[in-house]
DNA sequence: TCCATAATTCCACGATAATAGAACTATATG
DNA sequence: CATATAGTTCTATTATCGTGGAATTATGGA
């Protein structure tokens, strides 16, 4: 968990996987991501290779280009992590995160048994 | 954000962040976590400045000991950040979550009824 | 085959981080 | 005041990280 809080603590590498995230599940093209961020590519593909052995990130080939994407369950799991770990006995961090969850609306429980009142 | 991240992205630093975490409020003396985590007094006085420096941690000298506490706030802010930052276009991700805030029973809404689960 | 494009890998350099020994500051106590 | 305890700061050393230029691999098209 270490290594993969680690490859996030970096602005520029932060940055990519915000721009992953929001692609979503189909990626985009490394050269994509260097014109939109404006990086080197060696600089990019140095990054790239920090966030995907940390799991965070799934690639493959598609032509000439190479896609990566957000692993979503890694960062799920990330989450989870830093969650419980947390809450183990410190209901004031995450009791808030209760609302946050619901303030992102994207987390209306199917199985979950929180309360979407509000 | 990156510094927070940065601050936790270290295992040595890890380890006294949850141990802190589980103090509580109260904290604990410097010596008391150099002695529990066996760590050389120098090595980890670096690293609570390192996680102090990240906001993470609060400090106050209570006679010749200096007791370190988690920041509640900062955890939750951190926490909050990374949820929101991701789940803004992916609901794959932090829909999950409100199952693990289920698990860690910490964050039942005030409205829904709280179980007494271990 | 030849060329252009996409991305990576190699290499070198400077910057930053991690650790540990030694010295230092602050507090308490006799 | 002398001494012991609690932490920190100083300093040096080593290791790791971040970046960019140049060369390399892989693919697609004329």
């Amino acid at each position: 968990m270490a290594t993969r809080l680690s490859a996030l603590a970096h602005e520029g590498r932060l940055t990519i996987f915000r721009l992953l995230v929001r692609a979503g599940p189909t990626g985009l093209a490394a050269g994509d991501i260097a014109r939109q961020l404006e990086i080197l590519p060696n600089t990019l593909s140095a990054n790239l290779n920090v966030l995907s052995h940390a799991g965070l990130l799934a690639s493959h080939r598609q032509g000439r280009s190479i896609i990566y994407a957000a692993d979503f369950g890694a960062m799920r799991d990330l989450i989870g992590f830093l969650v419980e770990d947390c809450c183990d006995g410190a209901p004031e961090i995450c009791a808030p995160l209760g609302d946050v969850l619901a303030r992102v609306a994207c987390c209306v429980p199917s199985t979950a048994n929180l309360e979407p009142a509000r």
